[in-house]
RNA sequence: GAGAGUGUAGCUCAGUCGGUAGAGCAUUCGACUUUUAAUCGAAUGGUCCUGGGUUCGAGUCCCAGCACUCUCACCA
């Protein structure tokens, strides 16, 4: 019998003839692998005069059987510790068994020898297989090589895998299996787990630096009867009972600000959002975005949030503020740089964007499509073409033509500059803050205003009757951030993919 | 939606000019009480993505389809 399925199902036959539970029960009194590793130091050498020896540093070349006949004679004492986790690696030479297993803190080595379980947890052992969850309570020690080992005198068995595993060393690298199969990804791979930890130590750090500022959490609901608040196109779905078409949402403002409105100064929502729109290696069709609101503020303000929030995000997960991504080093030592939509614009195409006919032919010549397009979208889509790309970042780029944002407040004195910044890594827009507009009459205009050159599905102005009877009721001048935590976790933690920081991203389903 | 690439054993991958399907890991058996991708000996394991076509003969060439990856488009 050669088969790996049936092979283990035949372990798990056995495991239960000896009158253990192959699929285990609970387990008190755990030791953490993370905790093994803080309590190595622990590990002493006596010797037979009593003397209680520090062992000597293995990250040097040293060779601990001939240290120890040199210091000896004498035995290796340290604390007992319960272990549980993966086995990942197992190596066994004849009546001696060493092990590798792996919890959600680390990995750590165990030594099984017959003598030293006895017979009957030496045959448990033998029924082990790559990816069995099992336990060991015994002394931490170091083998003659150095190596931080628990020496077992008792084994657990915890669960049977009946699936055979991915290959040891390799991994699953598949990236189709990784995502439909996440949890072999986390269980085998080296870097998903941590890499998914930290994704939610970053949100927690954005949670904890919100809450300690004062902003309160909210769910707003999901289903909507218009989507608004951003440009894109929305899930359709139905509710039964009421006989109705709902939309999922595409953003969460709309009913932040109707809060605000209702007295919540300082309110955000960290949530799920979802575009009915193509996938790339920065786009899933449900996303995590952050949105929060502040009354009596504005855009300046939101910047300072925005460099608190992940300023404290990457000291979170560690690793200092500079950071490497595709190949660039990101510099988030705050402030980040800060410059002007125009001033940007200027450097990259040499030519003044207030100038319509100069925009017009600079955009002509890049083969742009400029027929029936307002001059605005037009010198957006050379802004994306020129200038976001090579936005290393962390920069913040302000005060935007004010007619592609229709939700923003117009800077005072200058109506065609709109208070607005985007911050933008690696080419990547990564947040997007307004001076949030609070003017009723004019919010209306503006969603009623489609921009020439934008069919309705591309624009944020779709009307929403009942928002702009929530502006009539007064809401607070107010700075409004988005950021797309997606986007910041893949940064911080270094993954190229949008599939790498979401756990189970959209995909067809299996044949 | 468009273009390019990939699809072979449970996993990771080779496969030459079209001529009997290969390796490593895993699995099974044997040896081994300080190994660490343990080692050594032996064995087992295939719908070569699917369906057509060309050919005496197709994993290989052609056509269509499916899935994934990358690039572009939509978008954040």
């Amino acid at each position: 019998m050669t088969d790996p399925r049936a092979a283990r199902r035949e372990k798990l036959r056995q495991i239960e003839a000896m009158g253990i539970d192959p699929f285990g029960s609970r387990f008190d009194d755990r030791t953490l692998i993370a905790d093994c590793r803080r309590q190595a130091s622990e590990i002493k050498f006596k010797t037979n005069d009593g003397e209680l020896l520090a062992l000597p540093d293995f990250d040097a070349e040293v060779d601990y059987r001939q240290w120890k006949a040199d210091h000896g004679p004498g035995e290796e004492i340290g604390p007992t510790v319960r272990v549980a986790g993966r086995i990942m690696l197992s190596r066994p030479t004849g009546k001696l068994i060493f092990l590798n297993i792996k919890d959600w803190t680390g990995s750590i080595q165990i030594f099984v020898g017959k003598k030293q379980v006895g017979d009957d947890d030496f045959s448990l052992a033998k029924l082990f297989d790559l990816g069995d969850l099992v336990g060991a309570e015994g002394r931490l020690g170091r083998t003659n090589t150095g190596e931080l080992t628990v020496f077992a005198e008792k084994l657990f068995f915890h669960t049977k895998m009946l699936e055979p595993p991915p290959e040891k060393h390799a991994g699953l690298t598949n990236a189709d299996l990784r995502q439909r199969m996440r949890y072999a990804d986390l269980a085998f791979n080296d870097g998903p787990l941590e890499t998914f930890l930290n994704r939610t130590r970053i949100i927690k750090s954005i949670r904890e630096t919100l809450d300690s500022d004062g902003f309160c959490e909210v769910e707003g609901p999901t289903l909507h009867t218009v989507a608004g608040g951003a440009a894109a196109r929305p899930f359709e779905t139905h509710h039964n009972a009421l006989d109705m078409p709902l939309t999922m949402r595409i953003a969460l403002e709309l009913h932040l600000k109707r809060l605000m409105v209702g007295g919540m100064e300082r309110v955000y929502e960290l949530g799920r959002v979802y575009r009915n729109e193509g996938l790339s290696p920065r786009h899933n069709p449900e996303f995590t975005m952050l949105e929060a609101y502040q009354a009596y503020g504005d855009y300046g303000s939101m910047m300072d949030l925005t460099e608190r929030i992940i300023c404290n995000a990457i000291e979170s997960i560690g690793g200092g503020y500079e950071r490497e991504y595709g190949g660039q080093t990101i510099d988030f030592t705050p402030p980040f740089k800060r410059a002007t939509y125009a001033e940007l614009f200027q450097q990259a195409t040499g030519i003044d964007s207030g100038d319509e006919a100069s925009v017009k032919a600079y955009a002509l010549k890049l083969g742009l499509e400029i027929e029936g397009k307002h001059p605005d979208v037009i010198r957006n889509e050379i802004f994306e073409e020129k200038v976001e790309d090579t936005l290393t970042g962390p920069i913040f780029v302000i005060d935007y033509p004010a007619s592609i944002c229709p939700l923003t407040k117009r800077k005072q004195g200058n109506p065609d500059i709109a208070e607005r910044f985007e911050l933008f890594i690696c080419g990547m827009e990564l947040a997007n803050a307004y001076t949030e507009l609070n003017d009723p009459d004019l919010q209306q205009k503006l969603f009623e205003t489609q921009l020439e050159g934008l069919d309705d599905e591309e624009s944020m102005a779709k009307m929403d009757h009942d928002f702009i009877r929530a502006l009539r009721h007064a809401m607070p001048p107010a700075g409004g951030l988005g950021v797309g935590i997606d986007r910041l976790v893949m940064i911080l933690t270094g993954q190229k993919s949008i599939r790498d920081v979401i756990l189970f991203p959209v995909l067809r389903p299996e044949s």
